[in-house]
DNA sequence: GTATAAATGAAAAACGTTTTCATTTATACT
DNA sequence: AGTATAAATGAAAACGTTTTTCATTTATAC
């Protein structure tokens, strides 16, 4: 159990969760991942990894796992299906590629100003907030170039 | 048919989407709505206000709308149903309450400078952003206020 | 070792949204 | 005005994701 898995172990103890076998199956699956993945990515991942356990459960872990704020969504990936996860540490936020799904992590938003702006103008106390560009990442980019030089060079009809 | 109205019904037009009366009615009540509305509101309101129009056609028209880019939507609220929607006009933001669901928007998020940094240091083209905050308007802390006033002056059990 | 509350999994339900397809209709063109 | 056509509609069914239910199992504390 790598030392990432063990914090969280913990933190799940002291917070009353059981450690169940399938929870640490999922937290394995999702400490992992080097991408962010879905409910199902990550039930298809558990079981190839660790043998059966229902989908009902990933849902559970993943909702315990939110409930302690160790993972986090992408929220405007195509038409907003629920896509998800990853990363215990630090506040970032998410770079999406609106063609291959891409996610790229980043830190430093910077936005308290504007927090304690919309703080005072409105009345609200603020907790949190959903930060997220979307756009094309390099690789689409230059394969859309490459259509676009080989539509140049076609034969026209 | 207020301006606005017209304008869109123009835009409309004008992009080959034919106009009827479903298409009109649907316009015609997120126009209208101070609020942000979802499709399962919009079909109410569409029926109180105009009579029989499929739950189909509503989410045909919100799609049109969106194509035209004419709505927006709201993203973490609650557990990211699909909650949105409605001002035709220039860029803004949402400050969404947790409590009641209350939804003030907001324009200047001055993420440019960001956009700029985060283009150079990953070769994304980013094309746009979703940016909300979350927290707790003042009329829900006030109540809240109250609540713990009351809980103080409680009889000990 | 035992008691207990919590966690699991299968099945069904719930939910919001989309697809299908036969019918109707707005628009462009006589 | 009348007609042709592609587009839009609506009912029903399908869809994918998530939650509920409930009987069974299990991690934990004693």
């Amino acid at each position: 159990m790598g030392s990432v898995e063990k914090k969280i172990a913990t933190i799940m103890r002291e917070r009353g969760y059981k450690l169940t076998p399938q929870r640490l199956a999922v937290l394995n699956v999702v400490v992992d991942s080097e991408d962010h993945l879905t409910p199902a990515a990550i039930y298809d991942k558990v079981r190839h990894k660790h043998g059966a356990v229902g989908l009902v459960t990933i849902y559970r872990t993943l909702n315990m796992l939110d409930d302690l704020g160790l993972i986090c969504q992408v929220h405007g990936h195509g038409d907003n299906r629920s896509y998800l996860i990853r990363r215990p540490l630090e506040h970032h936020h998410h770079l999406v590629c609106s063609e291959c799904g891409k996610v790229v992590d980043f830190t430093g938003c910077n936005l308290c100003e504007l927090e304690r702006r919309l703080s005072e103008e409105t009345g609200f106390e603020i907790d949190s907030h959903i930060l997220e560009f979307a756009g094309h990442c390099r690789n689409c980019r230059n394969k859309a170039v490459k259509q676009d030089v080989q539509m140049l060079h076609a034969v026209p009809e």
